[in-house]
DNA sequence: ATGTAC
């Protein structure tokens, strides 16, 4: 196997079966198993593929690792549930406060907040919504615009996001599976499980970006409150059955893959068409439920420091999906999977409010780590404007329950202390899994991204409120 | 990821 650099942290390797681009610092390049090049490999087997890579967050998941992008001609291209991944529309949202960070030191009142914010927001399973003016069969087809005007505090929700409406065939929806609208209405501003989150965190803007972060109405000990969230079951259910409805179709075609949990169709075919369809329903069910969750949030805020308290929309955006975009004089389907789109600075991709100075890239880290909101560079088309998602898990959650204490992971939240990061669980034991360690060194990673000229960073988001779903 | 489960 021959590997080419190109510039910093810039890895060409050519496997067996086509040539994978890993965007990573030395350190995190050594620290890749074997496991995860076998997998892209596998992935460079379907045909006709234009550009696969990985972000130093990368690692294994099912059929293909979270981390990749991977991109197709949508003239004879093809479209992968597993390189789209399970949680359909999974994304990451930011809104500003006016609030100073001495604003909230005083624990009494972050433990309001998170009193409050349960209150709107159901954080455990099968809790539920009761929004009875809501109409989730016009959610699912017009996204923020299916929402009743109510929900709407001003016109910024709808434009400081990747999209409001992603447009599809609504005759799709015939297909859609049988159970998944049983849940879906309840469900609809609700956190949902795993690596979830609802975070209060403050901002230390970069030195060299004051500029850019006033434009984007940031400054210096900041309260902003990070939401990452998804499709919830409606996702799920069409992964599942796209999975099963894949897994078919390519048997009755003879398409043989060493993975079999690697599925892929042909866009143009009739399954493609029908899942990149639904696939839209889900990205806006997922923008609406992260724009309802920030909704509850801001309710939340209002109950504690007065009703004319504002929460302006930073920005959302996805990194589990995938987006028909134009590169290279041709439209292409670009999939995501633990990818963030990070475009620069006038590039004609970006949503007008945004389109002067690139949108802000927003990247969780890890449990009582910080956060970043960083802006794409020009840099960036060597991989399709994509950056990392987040740290990357660095062990399955059954290693990281078996390798790390309570206690260890009380010590990372700092509990005890004056600058204990909250969280909303009586115990750490339920969310274990879901601890620092459990994670890769998102600096590591962030360094990786900004060395290779990807993105930089605006401001470092650190954590003072945790809030988890189980 | 998912009121999980060929």
């Amino acid at each position: 196997m021959k590997t080419m650099t190109h510039g910093n942290n810039h890895y060409e390797m050519n496997l067996a079966h086509g040539n994978l681009h890993v965007f990573a610092n030395t350190e995190v390049f050594q620290s890749f198993e074997q496991k995860v090049f076998d997998m892209a490999d596998n992935n460079l087997r379907i045909p006709r593929n234009k550009h696969m890579s990985y972000t130093p967050d990368a690692h294994v998941g099912i059929g293909t690792c979270i981390g990749t992008t991977a991109v197709w001609s949508m003239k004879d291209g093809f479209v992968s549930p597993s390189i789209v991944g399970v949680d359909i529309g999974c994304g990451m949202r930011v809104h500003t406060t006016p609030l100073h960070k001495t604003d909230i030191q005083d624990k009494g009142v972050r433990r309001a907040l998170i009193r409050a914010i349960e209150q709107y927001v159901p954080t455990n399973e099968r809790t539920n919504t009761n929004y009875a003016d809501i109409d989730i069969m016009q959610v699912v087809q017009l996204g923020l615009k299916g929402l009743p005007d109510k929900y709407v505090p001003n016109e910024q929700w709808l434009t400081h996001v990747e999209e409001s409406t992603f447009k599809f065939d609504h005759a799709y929806l015939e297909n859609l599976p049988p159970k998944i609208r049983k849940y879906a209405h309840g469900q609809l501003g609700t956190l949902g499980g795993g690596n979830h989150f609802i975070e209060i965190q403050y901002l230390e803007i970069a030195e060299k970006q004051q500029e850019l972060a006033a434009k984007w109405g940031l400054f210096d000990g900041q309260i902003v409150v990070m939401i990452h969230s998804g499709s919830r079951a409606w996702g799920a259910n069409l992964g599942q059955e796209f999975t099963k409805v894949f897994r078919e179709v390519m048997q009755s075609w003879g398409v043989e893959n060493p993975d079999r949990n690697l599925l892929y169709a042909p866009i143009g075919s009739q399954e493609g068409q029908t899942y990149l369809n639904l696939m839209y329903s889900a990205l806006n069910f997922a923008v609406s439920n992260r724009h309802m969750i920030a909704y509850g949030v801001r309710e939340a805020f209002r109950d504690v420091f007065g009703g004319d308290l504002e929460m302006p929309v930073l920005y959302d955006l996805m990194h589990n999906y995938a987006l028909k975009e134009f590169h290279r004089n041709e439209p292409m389907l670009v999939h995501r999977k633990g990818a963030t789109r990070a475009l620069p600075p006038g590039h004609f991709l970006n949503t007008a409010a945004y389109k002067e100075t690139g949108h802000p890239a927003l990247i969780p880290g890890s449990m009582g780590t910080s956060s970043y909101i960083m802006v794409g560079r020009d840099e960036g088309v060597k991989n399709f404007y994509s950056i990392c998602h987040g740290a990357g898990r660095a062990r399955s959650r059954k290693a990281t329950k078996e390798l790390v204490t309570v206690d260890q992971f009380a010590q990372s939240m700092k509990v005890g202390t004056e600058d204990e990061i909250l969280v909303n669980h009586r115990s750490l034991q339920t969310i274990l899994d879901e601890c620092p360690q459990a994670y890769k060194d998102v600096d590591q990673i962030i360094d990786s991204v900004v060395g290779a000229a990807l993105a930089d960073v605006v401001a470092t988001c650190k954590p003072m409120v945790a809030i988890k779903g189980v």
